[in-house]
DNA sequence: TTACAAAATTAGATTAATCTAATAATAATA
DNA sequence: TATTATTATTAGATTAATCTAATTTTGTAA
């Protein structure tokens, strides 16, 4: 049996080590707010358990089973945040809380439910993909806002990482996911873009919000034939 | 704030108090399947935060602060239960376990969201009445299928207590609630019942199932036209 | 009413999850 | 490279929730 505790570890641990393969002490520590000797004897347990890979004053890495325990919380998560957005209409900034909860329940039977209640969705509503009940994630390969161009048209895909702060912001000038938006122009000083969507609906995003942005760029862009 | 483990003993405490307005440390034990040290010195934690009234070797009592602890927890259980039943298309014997760890699940706005989206109901799936907002439960006066005699006319409310066996030999007889029951015969060695419901369908119900049978009377039983 | 059984309590140990303080190892920098 | 700063680890304490063993209180029955 495996706690919510040590479930929270490993989540987090999969979040870290997504990005460099590996995590320190240090890092897991600050992202739980939990101090260095209570993480250090816990990634003890984990590798006693097997799920951690565990080595004095060497950077940590999941086992293949921790992986898959990790990915099996995350995937309750997604699906519980879809879920309360698409069955109970909740606004995607008020989920994550909720889930957080909701994604230590134990029950297959809850969250198949869930899956096959959704449609078998592929995305949370934040854009982040749902493993599936193996554990495999689509990793789709988008790139944030701020890599892009001017004049490029790009389709707003996924907030990451998401906050409800920035949620309510992008509530606010009523962008959502599936959104197409064209970027005008980009403030050297700044980094801060002009986009627009919509019917040329304009506005200002600083590069701290491109930065979360995540955004998949259109094929077949639109020809630009002002510069013909 | 209130830890998972003192939550059920709470609902415990107001389970086995709802009959006799008190229980004891060995009733407690027995029920949750926990040692009666570690109960008795639970009861004090619960009588710190002034949830429970505890003196040496007296019966234990909630307070009304504990009664209504309680009852929200109950509220919540009760609530899940008939969510899952209605909204997600779960069986009436397969929703405790589930309920039993989302009733834990610490947010106002998803249970307000389920009560809701189900209309506000009154009871849960298997009969039993759900506290409101307020911790008020309309206690209804059901009797039990066993205090009945022959000839009654019953409709059946609810079960209690419920459990997985019992809704499954209710299913197997296509028992539901709200199927009004005629008492053809009550065998007089064991107090087994013979009932007819639906077009004349004939069961026989064992003491043990009748006593677990909530019914109310007919306050007009239709009329029996066969034996005029 | 005394003796026995059942229930309640106390005492002390254990495990999980956390902390602080102190020390050791590694990494960064002058 | 030597010094310093950061990171990791060890040691030891704390709280919640559980246990077993021993003791005390209460209730029952001879």
């Amino acid at each position: 049996m495996i706690s919510q505790t040590e479930e929270n570890y490993l989540k987090t641990l999969f979040a870290l080590t997504s990005i460099k393969g590996e995590a320190s002490v240090n890092e897991i520590s600050k992202h739980l707010g939990i101090k260095m000797p209570t993480v250090n004897s816990m990634m003890k347990r984990l590798a006693e358990k097997e799920m951690v890979v565990y080595e004095s004053y060497k950077p940590l890495k999941l086992t293949d089973k921790g992986k898959k325990q990790a990915a099996f919380i995350i995937r309750k998560h997604r699906l519980t945040e879809m879920y309360l957005v698409e069955r109970m209409g909740f606004g995607w900034e008020e989920v994550h809380d909720i889930a957080e909860q909701i994604e230590h329940i134990q029950s297959p039977a809850f969250f198949e439910k869930m899956d096959e209640l959704l449609g078998f969705p592929k995305v949370d509503p934040h854009g982040s993909p749902i493993p599936d009940a193996n554990g495999n994630m689509t990793t789709d390969q988008y790139i944030t806002l701020s890599e892009c161009n001017v004049g490029d048209v790009v389709t707003f895909m996924a907030v990451q990482p998401s906050s409800e702060e920035l949620l309510k912001f992008l509530n606010s000038r009523k962008m959502s996911l599936g959104l197409d938006l064209k970027i005008q122009r980009i403030e050297p000083f700044d980094r801060s873009m002009v986009v627009t969507y919509d019917n040329k609906k304009l506005e200002v995003l600083s590069s701290k919000v491109c930065e979360r942005l995540l955004v998949s760029k259109k094929t077949h862009p639109p020809v630009d034939y002002t510069s013909l």
